[in-house]
DNA sequence: TTAGGGTTAG
């Protein structure tokens, strides 16, 4: 019976399993703990919650696995409340959780949403003495650093006895998901100094931390780590490896990682067709994307992202006019915000304000800051000023604290040579003492990534002030007219 | 019953 239940869980077959529930009742072998919690198991992984929860209530006799399995099922399917409640329910029945639990209600707090009752959770699970258990821990530094609470994820990581591979991913993936990839590094040089193997899910990690710090070199000694361990034909092992040469400005080694890749995800082809977009091989997205369609993949709402992006930044109108029929159309894909903001920018590019304007009004969302910025930059382009009003005071109603329309208004004034209308915005944004923070250029040396910002003065300051000279002199020569008021760039 | 992992522009 139980072999026969788990054949159902393998194959996710609702109807043999309830089949076998009557032979079940039949047969008297319900009272089997054994029998009736892979029941339940079989029950939750066929996604059918009414008969789990019709079975957990018809029994007379609940152990801790059925109230651990029913716990677990209603925090997967998103039923967080239930979950707490059958775990309060539990407590009154005098039935002393265990480790499995605690897993099952820690992932309660990311189903909320809400750090405070992951927080509530912590207290309870510390009362019970269980905090420093190897998977209970893990789990709490997983949990504090998905909310991006490194400090106190930390704080759990440092103070356990013993940690694990799975430790480690945990607090090294929540830097990385929080903008400190640099960290991530750090921790997998430091893991591995502390004689612990890295494994499949932390490559995936480290390279991802590779791209968002443009780490080329880093990025290397991970993927000859990843030759070394045989790794490399792992389907999402190798995504990460394409990505990060992509991301980090490789796209030769990118397209060779690629096409030696055995079998090719649908997200591999996306993150590729992203990637000939993200380097200016604007032709190549759409031979990406036939290859992909003649592999009998289908298209994704991610692969026309990167498809209407291209055509935006090819100036293609029609082409991606034709595209974003299609989704529809021909693939079934219902158009998110994301899209219609790729259209408002390819129709916008291409000059055509006003339909980009109407697709921003009859679009089935409510227009957002992205959609009046990607439209206030096409005016600055096209001299539209007072286009380019209308977006500017519709940016400032959703959020008068962000910086960067201030800086594309006093722009546009400046470039339509209306100086003091242009004035009059800095003004705005002064007294509103809003500042943009600039922007930052990573460049990589070596095996360590510096980071360059207006105003920053770096030891080699006059040698890459000539340099930059010379780059504005040709630019000049070959008549690129530079927007609005240049300014002395220093380093 | 039982801890960690992938893509998308503006």
């Amino acid at each position: 019976m139980v072999a026969a239940l788990n054949a159902c869980i393998e194959a996710s077959d609702l109807l043999f399993g309830l089949i076998l529930h009557i032979e079940a009742i039949a047969r008297r072998l319900l009272y089997v703990d054994i029998v009736h919690n892979t029941l339940l198991n079989m029950y939750l992984k066929c996604r059918s919650l009414r008969h789990a929860i019709n079975l957990f209530d018809g029994l007379l006799e609940r152990d801790l696995v059925t109230w651990n399995t029913m716990i677990s099922g209603y925090s997967a399917f998103g039923f967080p409340e239930s979950a707490l409640h059958l775990f309060g329910r539990m407590l009154l029945e005098n039935m002393q959780p265990d480790q499995a639990t605690f897993l099952a209600i820690l992932k309660v707090s990311l189903v909320t949403g809400s750090m405070t009752e992951g927080k509530l959770i912590h207290g309870v699970i510390t009362e019970f003495g269980t905090e420093t258990f190897l998977n209970v821990g893990s789990s709490l530094v997983d949990m504090y650093a998905e909310w991006g609470n490194l400090e106190d994820a930390y704080n759990i990581f440092f103070h356990l006895p013993e940690r694990n591979i799975v430790t480690w991913t945990a607090m090294a993936a929540g830097c990385n998901q929080h903008g400190r990839g640099e960290e991530t590094i750090q921790m997998f040089q430091q893991m591995q100094q502390e004689g612990i193997q890295p494994d499949r899910i932390l490559f995936i990690s480290v390279l991802q931390a590779c791209s968002a710090v443009l780490g080329l070199n880093q990025g290397k000694v991970i993927h000859t780590n990843i030759l070394d361990q045989g790794l490399e034909l792992d389907n999402m092992v190798g995504s990460a490896i394409v990505e990060m040469y992509l991301k980090c400005g490789s796209f030769q080694f990118a397209q060779r990682i690629f096409a030696e890749m055995p079998r090719k995800s649908l997200v591999v082809w996306n993150i590729m067709i992203a990637g000939c977009a993200q380097h200016g091989v604007h032709s190549m997205v759409m031979d990406f994307f036939d290859d992909m369609l003649a592999e009998n993949l289908s298209p994704d709402a991610a692969t026309f992202v990167s498809l209407l992006s291209a055509c935006s930044h090819t100036g293609n109108l029609e082409v991606g006019c034709w595209h974003f029929e299609s989704m529809v159309t021909k693939y079934g894909i219902f158009p998110t915000l994301d899209h219609y903001m790729c259209m408002v920018d390819l129709l916008g590019r291409a000059g055509s304000m006003n339909d980009a304007l109407d697709l921003l009004h009859t679009m089935p969302f409510t227009p957002c800051q992205v959609g009046w910025r990607s439209l206030l930059t096409h005016c600055r382009t096209w001299g539209e000023v007072s286009f380019a009003r209308s977006c500017f005071d519709n940016l400032l109603l959703l959020d008068p604290d962000e910086p960067t329309c201030y800086a594309l208004m006093s722009e546009v004034y400046a470039n339509a040579g209306m100086w003091d209308k242009s004035l009059e915005i800095e003004e705005m944004r002064k007294a509103a003492a809003l500042w943009k923070l600039p922007g930052e250029a990573l460049i990589e040396v070596g095996e360590k990534v510096y980071s360059f910002t207006v105003g920053d003065k770096h030891e080699s300051y006059y040698e890459l002030s000539r340099k930059l000279k010379a780059l504005g002199d040709r630019l000049r020569n070959i008549d690129h007219v530079p927007f609005a008021v240049e300014r002395e760039c220093s380093i």
